[in-house]
Parts: structure tokens; C-alpha cells; sequence
DNA sequence: ACTAAACTCTTACCGCGGTAGTAATATCCA
DNA sequence: TGGATATTACTACCGCGGTAAGAGTTTAGT
């Protein structure tokens, strides 16, 4: 089971649409790829998937008419090594300066404010009880 | 100049060395590199420092023996750019969540709790004094 | 039942990151 | 000064992400 897993960006949109739609076929992938605005050929679709099948990435199952392909990673999982190595890459690991510069990064509104409070509060209480 | 610079990983690393230090030769990032663990051959790290100079990301000018490298990105932007890309890529731009797998992915000290809450109360300062 | 559409499979191609060899040139030191 | 060493320039190559065409196969509708 590969530790982590990184995604390239088709890579990642593909699973995307499979995470929220916890199954979907070549056709369901394409046409909500082109909702985003990403125009691309049935075939080209098709091989991602295949190539990301072959890394276990994907896997799928016969449906009538069409394969149907499901995710074979965990959001959570993805998510957090990406996030993680991206912190060490670009500041060696140290977190608080990543969030500096999403917060920079990124016009927040009052209420995102809020839950990034909140978000703190837990984990200091999660801190507290765990030592 | 352009306006969202992704930098790979070993590109991204030779820019920190070029960063910490202002300015290196050839042998001075390839020693640096191979500090952190990386052991390229000289040509390699030349090569690439030629890449990206095609790229307008590093700079050089001769010095006595050597050509001298030096950064052309700031690191700022291209800290700001990567993350907010991940951050769209990964959680479509829902910076909080991007924050909270930040959290749960890394331990982190009671002092650098402290240092993200001192962050978020300067963030809702300037919110205030914006609108 | 036959044609049109949808689907899968195979193959190809491009660009780029990464890696390095080779050749040519400059530099240093004994 | 002449050989050893460091530096630069050029070229090549691999793998992968991304893109897609073409051929063959299945499905569906009339």
C-alpha cells in the first residue's frame, strides 16, 4: 500500500469526481470533468483511468453497458500526505508558516476565520488531554 | 512575469539553497544537495540550474571561476501561489479544511499552537480595518 | 436484423523533470 | 609549462502526465 500517494492534477480531479460520487463511469467522469471546464476526449478519460487502474490508484467493476470505476485511496489519506510533503518541501516541515502563507495567500471571509478558530480550540483540547 | 510559478522538487529545493544563501555556484548547490541527502552529479545540478535560467527563475553572472546562480522568484510568491494551488487543486479553495488536514496531519508543539492563534487574530485585524 | 452510437483496447506522441555522459575550455599547481 | 582538475556547453535518454486517434467490440433503437 503506497505510503504516499501524490496525485498530479488530472489525477486528482478524476478522483475527485469519484470521491463524490463514490463510483462513476468513463462518461460520468468526462462529462463532470467538463463541468469544470475541462473539455477532454472520451478516450483521453478512458486511458487516465486505465493508467491510474494499473497503479491501483482506481479500480473498477463491470456494469451493464460500461466499466464502473471506483476509488481505491482515501480522501483523508491523499489529502494529508499531500499536504504534508508540500509543507516540507517548502518550509521544511514547519506548519504555522504554511497556514501564514495560505491565510496570505487567499481572501478569507469572517465565518472561514471562525472555523479556523474553532479548528484551534479542538486541537489545543486534543493537546491538553493527550499529554 | 509570470504569475503562478510551480516549482517541481528538485527545482524547488535548489531555489531554497539559492534563497538561504543569495547566491551559489554550481558546486555549491551540488554540496548542498548533497547534504540533504541528494547525491547528483555536478552536470546535473548544472543542467538543471541552465533549465530554469531558460525559465527565468534563477539568474547567474560570472565570478572569478564560476558562474554565480541567483534567485529571480521570490520566495514569498511562489510559497503563496503553490500553496493556494494546492489548495484549490485538493479542497477547490476551502482554505479552513486545507488548514484542518494541515493540523491532523503533522504533531504539533503548544508553541506553535500559539503561534497560529496569534496568526488568526492578526488576520481578523486587518479584516476589520479593510471593510 | 442492421446500422449508429457508445465503449474498450492498443498505440502513439509531446513536453518536462530529472539524470548524466562527452566534449570543449578554463584554471590551478607542482 | 604541462598535466590534473574544475567548469561549461551540448546532447541524449527515461519515465510520466496528459492528450488523443484508430481499430475492434458491444449495445441499442428502429
Amino acid at each position: 500500500m503506497s505510503k504516499k500517494p501524490q496525485l498530479a492534477s488530472l489525477q486528482l480531479a478524476i478522483m475527485r469526481i469519484l470521491w463524490k460520487k463514490e463510483s462513476a463511469t468513463v462518461a460520468d467522469v468526462r462529462d463532470e470533468l467538463a463541468g469544470e471546464g475541462r473539455e477532454l476526449a472520451y478516450t483521453t478519460v478512458a486511458t487516465m483511468l486505465a493508467k491510474m487502474e494499473r497503479k491501483g490508484q482506481v479500480g473498477h467493476r463491470a456494469g451493464a453497458k460500461a466499466f464502473v470505476y471506483h476509488p481505491m485511496l482515501r480522501q483523508e489519506n491523499v489529502s494529508r500526505s499531500m499536504v504534508a510533503d508540500l509543507a516540507d518541501r517548502l518550509f521544511g516541515g514547519d506548519v504555522p508558516l504554511m497556514v501564514s502563507h495560505l491565510l496570505d495567500g487567499c481572501e478569507l471571509s469572517a465565518e472561514e476565520l471562525v472555523r479556523l478558530k474553532a479548528l484551534i480550540r479542538k486541537k489545543e483540547q486534543e493537546d491538553r488531554h493527550a499529554r
